[in-house]
This record gives structure tokens, sequence and C-alpha cells, in this order.
DNA sequence: TAATTTTTTTAGGCTTACCTAAATTTATTT
DNA sequence: AAATAAATTTAGGTAAGCCTAAAAAAATTA
């Protein structure tokens, strides 16, 4: 069994190194964690010995199959647990994430099945983001950040890169929810940002705000 | 905020104090906790010094005021998630307790009210347990072990005063629900084992059983 | 290529929460 | 009351997971 400090740097490794499973750079992981580049080394070495990671000196780390698997099992607890509190107990999707960080921790197999089924085995959480099966399997997605849709063409919003609160409450406030439905009116050449069309009107976004939201194509 | 080490001794200690907050030795609560006794003197210290708990040297220790909040939310929390395992989650009575032991510890107050709505804001638990109020009140529940009756007299099941997987596992194949009735005939005066009458079935059950079993009065 | 900067690792320490073994206090017997 | 036993505390040590500071390696710049 993992400790909750270790399950922590098997996520960080695990987001940080995308679909390509790249190595990811001791320094990466010390800033997604937010700990130092020494207790990263430290603990890279752990996961090493414990076959999780594959590891050699100032070359970064990588999961392996195992340490893959462990990592994607917890993604997996944090979404549903995501869907739980969304759609049972009616938390906001800003609210969701910290609570969901702990929950992801838990240790029961059954219990995740259970839960699973009680939700109807959701394919999606709030943010969009798929859930994997207990095989590990992600639910195919085509989908691509708003940004790179061209002027005058139109899509629905299925999911956000970002789970921070003031993303989410700010989406939140320009009437941005999963589901809806977007169309570019103009792509401003200066600075990247968008005039878009939503629930009919028109509202101006940055780049930066559309480069985190994912339209469906 | 409290560690995850913190929160069990507090636990041990209010589950071991009983309803006077008596004083507890080191030693029971080592016991209780599965560790030595010189491991409870530390901590005792550390909680000491947090004014958690009151304790002399050689005197046992007892609750402050706010250790005795702290413990009962921890119960509060754990009735909550044994109530959501059972009626939601359609786990078995003799199921829950391992994975309530670690939810239990999930800090966010919201999380815990928002769950008690869902559930219908239950007054007891699977094993007919009472469960605290967000103010720590506890429901008032009228009941006494099953070997406290005499012989004759009937009773209805509304507790357990235990919640191992065993003795749960034998009260179901004894068909002994929260809700039985239960009517003993003879109490046998050698080794206060009892004669009763389940489901319109006579059964022989232990004193050590009838001690672990309440009924309503 | 040499010098400088950045990244990573090593060395040595700290705190938490355990442990064993020994010392001390309290309780129980004789 | 003295001797013995039991309970408790103290002393010193360990592993996990973090830290700072210094050393070493790799990458970048001049």
């Amino acid at each position: 069994m993992n400790t909750l400090a270790e399950e922590n740097y098997l996520k960080a490794i695990f987001k940080l190194s995308g679909k390509k499973k790249a190595a990811v750079s001791t320094n990466a992981i010390a800033e997604e964690l937010e700990t130092k580049a020494s207790s990263v080394t430290d603990m890279i070495k752990k996961l090493t010995d414990k076959k999780l990671v594959n590891y050699q000196k100032y070359n970064g780390t990588y999961l392996t199959k195992k340490g893959h698997e462990i990592a994607v099992h917890i993604v997996r607890k944090h979404r549903l647990w995501e869907v739980f509190l969304v759609k049972k107990l009616n938390f906001q999707w800003d609210e969701v994430h910290e609570i969901a960080e702990q929950l992801e921790h838990i240790k029961s197999p059954k219990l995740v099945e259970h839960l699973d089924a009680f939700l109807g085995f959701p394919q999606y959480d709030p943010h969009g983001d798929p859930i994997p099966s207990k095989n590990g399997d992600f639910p195919k997605s085509f989908s691509a950040p708003l940004i790179n849709l061209s002027a005058g063409n139109k899509g629905q919003v299925v999911g956000v890169s970002q789970d921070n609160p003031s993303f989410l409450q700010y989406l939140d406030k320009l009437e941005i929810h999963l589901g809806s439905k977007i169309q570019v009116i103009e792509k401003i050449e200066f600075d990247q940002s968008l005039e878009i069309k939503i629930n009919g009107k028109a509202t101006h976004i940055s780049a930066e705000l559309a480069k985190n939201i994912l339209i469906k194509h």
C-alpha cells in the first residue's frame, strides 16, 4: 500500500507527463507539489525502489506500468467523487476540487465500484474531464481549446482544462457552462483575444481564457 | 487543524471515558489504539499542550471541552458516512466500519452538512448508534442491553454496542437485525446465557452476545 | 571553448509518531 | 511495612517526509 505522499507524487508525475508519458523534470514535480527539488529527489528514489517510476540521475522521471495504473486509479476516484459532490450533494463545480483531493485517497476498491454504480457510471466529471474505467481506460473525447476555433464557427463546451476556483467562477459569471454553445464572432489579431456570442449575448474574452475552454468537434 | 493521529487519540479517549468523562489510563488508550504505552505518553503530552486533554502524570487523561467537541464531531462524521454507505451504496452493516474510519477524517464542514441533508438528517447509524447533531448533541435514546431483560419480557432491537464484523455477521446468521423483536424465554443462571424467541424461532445465545444487543424500553 | 547560469543531487537537520529498554511511581501481596 | 508486581514515564533511537546549504552536473551564453 502507498502513503498519501507517494500517491500525490504519482499523480503529479502523471499529470505532468501527459499522454506521451514523457520524462518529467525534478523541478517540475517540485513546483507542481509546492515542495523543494531536494525533497523530490528523496521521494523519487523511494518510488524507484518500489518500481513505481523509472529514474536516472539528471534525466527525469516517468511512471512504470504499475505506477501509471495507480495514478490513473487515483484520477478515477478523484473524478467520481467530484461527480458525487456536484450531482448528489449540490456543490458548485468550483468547490469540489479540494474536497476530492482528500477523498481520492480513501482506500477501498469496493467503495469505488459501488460509488461508480450509484452515480450511474458517469464518463465525465463536472469539469468535462474523462473518468477512466476500472481497467484504466479513458473514454475517447474529441475536443480542442476554444482558441483554436476560427471566426464564424460554433462549438459546444465539453470541458475546461483548469479547475481553480477563480477560473471557474469567472466562467460562471460569463454564463459559460458545460454544454453551452459558443460562436466565435471575431479573433483579435493583436492579442489573440476573442469576441464571442454566448446565450445570444456578445462578450469579449482573453486568449488566456479561451485556451482553457474545451470545445467538442 | 489536527493530524490523523491526534484525531484517533481524541476519538479513543472519548470512547473509553464514557458518558461520565472519566479519566482514562495510559494503558487503556494504548490497547484501544494498538500502540505502546510510551507512545501514548508522548502523544498525550502533545494534546495537553494543545489544550485538547487534561493530563497529570500517573493520573490518567480526560478530554477538555475543545477536545470533546472535536471527538464528537469525528463520531458524527463516522456515523453519517456509515449511513451513506449502507443506505445509498448498499453496503452491509458489517462492512462499513473500516471505510468510515477513513472517511471520518475528511476535513470539510460543508461536506458534512451537505451529506447530512442528503441523507435526510438521520438520527441513528446502521448499528443503531445515535448521530450527534452539528452542535454536538446526541439524540436521546432509551435502551439497555438485552442481558438486562427479565425472562418473559419482550423488546425491540435498537442497537448494538460493537461493530466488529464477526459479531455483526453472527447476528445476521441469527437473523437479529435492528427492529427485530426478541422475547426472553429463559435465563440460564449457570452462565447467564439466554433462551430467546426471534422470528418465532427459539434460539440460545451467550451472555456475551446478549450484553452487546441493545433493546428499546 | 570557457565562463556563467540553471538544474539536480548530496549532506546534514528537523518534526511527527512510532519503538525498545530502563527507570520510576503506584498498587498489590505477603 | 517490606517486597513484589503492574503501570507509567523517561531516554534514546528509527523511518517518513520535509527543509537549507553546498556540491556537482548539465545547459546556456559569451
